[in-house]
DNA sequence: CTGAAAGCGCTTACAG
DNA sequence: CTGAAAGCGCTTACAG
C-alpha cells in the first residue's frame, strides 16, 4: 500500500503541467486541452491520487456502481445479495461502501472526474447488455474497476462472473436421465446479455448431448417476474404436445410457475418437473423446495470487492478475471415424467 | 437550504475560540478541554459545518448506521428492504448513501467526530434493544439522526417506526372470528425490544378482547430462523392440548413452520392455521400464500431518509416521530379450526 | 490547554 | 489554453 499522501504538486510534476492545470482538470473546469486533461487523469489514476485527505481520517470508499437504466433497481432481489457480499468484504477491510448510479454523471465529465467528485476510490460495476461498453471506457481511463457478474474478452477489464453453463448442463443431464424428452426453456427476455446467451447455449448443448431434438416451440420468452412464470405454465397447458419439464432462468418466474402449476392442480413433479434458478437460498424457502441452478450472488460480491481492494492496495496488480461455476441442486420439483408421456413417445425411459 | 459554505473560522467566532482549537476538536487531537470540545461540536452540529467542501462537487452523504452487534447483518432480509427504501429516497434527492457500522467508532471520539471522519452529514440509525441508548447520545450531541424501526419517549429523538399492535390485533380478531380458541404466539427470543413488547401486548389484548384465556404454555420462544419455525411445529405436535392456530412474529420462522407442517402431513389451514409476518411480499412467493401481519420495510426506509433530508435542508426543523400501522392480510394459511377441536372445547364456534 | 502565526494543499483571478 | 502568484481554508510546530 502506497502510504505517501499524494498531492496535486506531484501529479503536476509528473505530467509537466502546473498545479493550476491539475486542479482545473480534477474539477472539470472549462478551457482545458484534451491533451492536458488526458495526461493529468492518466497520472491521477496511475498514482492513485485521492484528493486532499486527512492522514488519520482517510478511509477508502468503494462505489457499487449501477451503469443500468431503471430496469435493475439497486438493493432488490439479486442486487441485495450482491451488495451484501460487497459490503461484508469491504467491512472486513475497513473500507466504506457507497451506492452510485451512473445516471448522476454529467455528460461533460469523464468517469474519473465523476468518481473523484463522489469521493470513491474504486468501483464494483454492474452493467447490462446495453451498457457493457462502459466497463471498457472506465478501464481505459485507468480508474480501478471490477465488473460483477458479466465477462469480457478484453483482458484488461477485471471481472467476477458465473459460468451459468455448468449448472445448466447438469440440470439438462439430470432431466434427461430421469427420462424427460420434451424439456422447455423459459428464458428471460431482457436482451442478449452474457447470461442469456450462456443459458441458451447450455440448453441447446444439453439437448443434443442427450440425443434430444431442439424444438423452437419449447423456448418460451419469459418476463422475469412471478406473473411471467405463471404465464409460462398457462401457455404450456394450451400446447398440443406440452413439455414434461421446464427450466427457468430466474428466481421470480420459478416461484410464480410452481405456484400456478399447483393452483391449476398439476402434480409437481409427477405431471410437470420444474428446474428453477436461485441466487441465494430461496429454493428452501418455498414448499416444495425447488430444484435449481444455483448462483451465489453474495459470493460474487465478496470476490469482486476483494479483487478491487487488492488493486487499490497495489496499483501494479493486473486485473483479475474470475469465473465461478454454478451448481445444480436437485430438490422436490423434479422427478421422472409420467409413464403416459414416455409411452406416447415410444420410449422406455432411462 | 443553507447555501453559504461554512468554514471553521465561523465556528471559531461563534464559539469564541481560535480556528486552531476548532481544527483540533474536529480531528480529535489530544489536549483539548471538555468545555472547548463540547462547545465546538455543538456549534458544528447547529450550523451544519461539513468540512472543506468543493462548492460544485459537494454531495450530501447519508450514513445508514448499524449500532448493533453482529446479530443483525446489513443488507440481509429486513435490512435489505430497509436499505432499498433509504437508497431510493436519497437517490431522488441526489444524496449519496454509505453503510456504516458503529463498531468502527474509536472509543475516544464522539459520534459527531466519527461521522465527520466518515464524511456523513446525517444518519439513519438502526439500533437493538441493547443499543437503544445510542440514539439518545447521538441526538444529544446534536448530530442529525433519524432512527428506523424503533421508537422513543424522548421527544427530541426522531424516528420512523411501525405499530405492530394494529396488524397483530386484526390477526387475533380474525382468528377468533374463525372460531379459534387456542392461539399460540411464536415470538422471537432476541430480548425485550419495542417490537417484542408490542407483539406480546397485542397478543394478550387480542385474547382478552375475544374472551379467550391467556395460557403461558401457548407462548413459544422462537429462534428467528426457518429452523426455529420448524421446531415450533414439532413442539406443538407433542402438546397434550395443541393450538389450532399459531401466530409467528418474523418471516423466516413463518416459512420454516409452514414447510414443516406440510412435511408432517398437517393440512394447512384445516389442521392448523398459521399467521406469519412479512416485511415485503414474501407471503406471495410461497405456496400456499401465507396470511400475515405486514410491515413495509422499504417504506420505513424511505420515510426515515426523507425526514432526515428535511432536517439537513433546514436545521431548525424539529425531529419528527412517525408511526406507520401494520396491516393484516388473510391468505391461504388461515381457516376455521376442525370441528373436533371446537367440540372438544364444548363451543359452537363463532 | 490555547492562540498567533507559519505552512501546506488546493483554487482562482489575472496576464499572456 | 496555460502558468505564476495571490488567496483561502485547514493544520500544526511553537510559545506560553
Amino acid at each position: 500500500m502506497t502510504t505517501t499522501t499524494l498531492t496535486i504538486r506531484q501529479i503536476a510534476d509528473q505530467t509537466g503541467v502546473s498545479t493550476a492545470t491539475v486542479s482545473r482538470v480534477l474539477n472539470n473546469r472549462p478551457g482545458i486541452s484534451d491533451k492536458a486533461r488526458d495526461a493529468v487523469l492518466r497520472a491521477v489514476n496511475e498514482a492513485g491520487y485521492r484528493g486532499r485527505t486527512n492522514a488519520s481520517a482517510s478511509v477508502l470508499q468503494i462505489g457499487l456502481v449501477y451503469a443500468v437504466s431503471s430496469e435493475t433497481a439497486p438493493l432488490r432481489g439479486y442486487e441485495a445479495d450482491l451488495a451484501a457480499g460487497v459490503y461484508s468484504s469491504l467491512a472486513d477491510q475497513q473500507a466504506q461502501m457507497a451506492i452510485l448510479h451512473l445516471a448522476d454523471k454529467r455528460p461533460d465529465e469523464t468517469f474519473t472526474q465523476f468518481f473523484h467528485r463522489k469521493h470513491v476510490d474504486g468501483v464494483v460495476l454492474r452493467v447490462s447488455s446495453a451498457s457493457r461498453a462502459i466497463a471498457g471506457q472506465i478501464t481505459e481511463e485507468g480508474f480501478p474497476c471490477v465488473v460483477a457478474s458479466d465477462r469480457f474478452d478484453n483482458g484488461s477489464i477485471g471481472y467476477v462472473d458465473y459460468d451459468s453453463r455448468v449448472g445448466m448442463a447438469r440440470a439438462m443431464d439430470y432431466l434427461a436421465e430421469l427420462g424427460h424428452r420434451r424439456v422447455s426453456l423459459a428464458i428471460h427476455v431482457h436482451g442478449e446479455d452474457t447470461d442469456h446467451r450462456d443459458r441458451m447455449q447450455a440448453y441447446k448443448e444439453g439437448l443434443s448431448r442427450n440425443g434430444l431434438d431442439f424444438d423452437p416451440a419449447l423456448v418460451i420468452p419469459t418476463i422475469s417476474s412471478r406473473e411471467g412464470g405463471a404465464s409460462v405454465i398457462d401457455q404450456c397447458m394450451t400446447m398440443a404436445n406440452p413439455p414434461t419439464a421446464i427450466v427457468f432462468t430466474n428466481p421470480p418466474p420459478t416461484i410464480g410457475a410452481i405456484k400456478r402449476a399447483l393452483q391449476r392442480g398439476l402434480k409437481v413433479p409427477d405431471d410437470l418437473s420444474i428446474v428453477g434458478y436461485d441466487n441465494a437460498d430461496l429454493r428452501h424457502s418455498v414448499f416444495p423446495a425447488f430444484s435449481a441452478v444455483c448462483q451465489d450472488a453474495e459470493r460474487i460480491g465478496r470476490l469482486a470487492a476483494s479483487s478491487l481492494m487488492d488493486r487499490l492496495q497495489d496499483r501494479s496488480v493486473a486485473p483479475v478475471q474470475t469465473v465461478v461455476p454454478t451448481l445444480f441442486e436437485a430438490n422436490e420439483t423434479t422427478g421422472a415424467p409420467r409413464k403416459s408421456f414416455k409411452a406416447a413417445d415410444g420410449l422406455s425411459g432411462m
